[in-house]
DNA sequence: CAAATAAATGCAACAATGTTGTGATTATTG
DNA sequence: CAATAATCACAACATTGTTGCATTTATTTG
């Protein structure tokens, strides 16, 4: 099953023109097998022994993913992003649930947010990052 | 007119019980100076030079004006926090807008935001955090 | 398959933001 | 004015992320 992620991994890293290196592989695959919106240092914990990566290396493969658009990065309020796959290219609303419990961030790719909100005149819409928070099944 | 601030902030202080020390009064006027949320970092630059605090000291109080609910802490995606005085105790809503050009926050406090969102079974939410990004009237 | 090369990696050093512990200072109370 | 509890300043540390550069590696080319 992981195994079939690896290969989806690196599939979707190839369409991108990009090199398929362990290090990349390994990651877009744990962000692929997970369901909720993880950090970096939850990545490294994931990656196996044989296959550790530089800090560095980590962020710069996560950034890379990111500007290809294989995943995204959530904003928390623990000033650590938090990534999580792509799925599906397009519908990509960043709207998520972060447990303010045990910090737990979930993707609630179903929430409609409006776009069309009014803002001060002269100013220009880009991106609408949106957090509920509150508690989780597990903290409640 | 700053004057007149500082004599509010030491009435807001007073008023939660917490002793008026120049460097609260000092940072909790100058937030309520300021129409945008503003980082540490600003708000040591708009403390006069013969008052400067430290830096920890800030924090502290940053961190017990919050507490008290006299400012509210914003969330950014650039990891650090910025602070606004709650003018009015009730309504804050955490919608806020944030050039992705000049980095400025401003607070959007006419935006509604619905609570009823349906979240996973047995979720229960606390608090909406909303962020509007794009490019204020300076920047577009 | 081997060599060339551009891309990715690892290491060291740094930067920014924020936190903890502790002894000194100060606002407030009586 | 003295007592005292709250606040402050300093030092040291923690976490997250970034930059520069030499080394290694995936891919391409002959």
């Amino acid at each position: 099953m992981l195994n079939q992620l690896h290969h989806t991994a690196e599939d979707m890293i190839r369409h991108n023109g990009g090199r398929a290196t362990a290090g990349r592989i390994g990651i877009l695959a744990i962000l692929l097998a997970e369901q909720q919106a993880i950090t970096h240092r939850e990545i490294e914990q994931r990656l196996p022994q044989e296959q550790q990566l530089d800090r560095v290396t980590l962020y710069r493969a996560l950034e890379w993913l990111a500007e290809k658009n294989l995943i995204h990065k959530v904003t928390s309020d623990d000033r650590a992003w938090r990534y999580h796959a792509n799925r599906d290219v397009q519908s990509h609303q960043h709207a998520h649930f972060k447990c303010t419990c045990c910090a737990q961030v979930i993707c609630l790719d179903k929430l409609p947010v409006e776009r069309n909100w009014p803002l001060p005149a002269g100013y220009r819409l880009q991106e609408i990052e949106l957090t509920v928070k509150g508690l989780c099944a597990n903290c409640c």
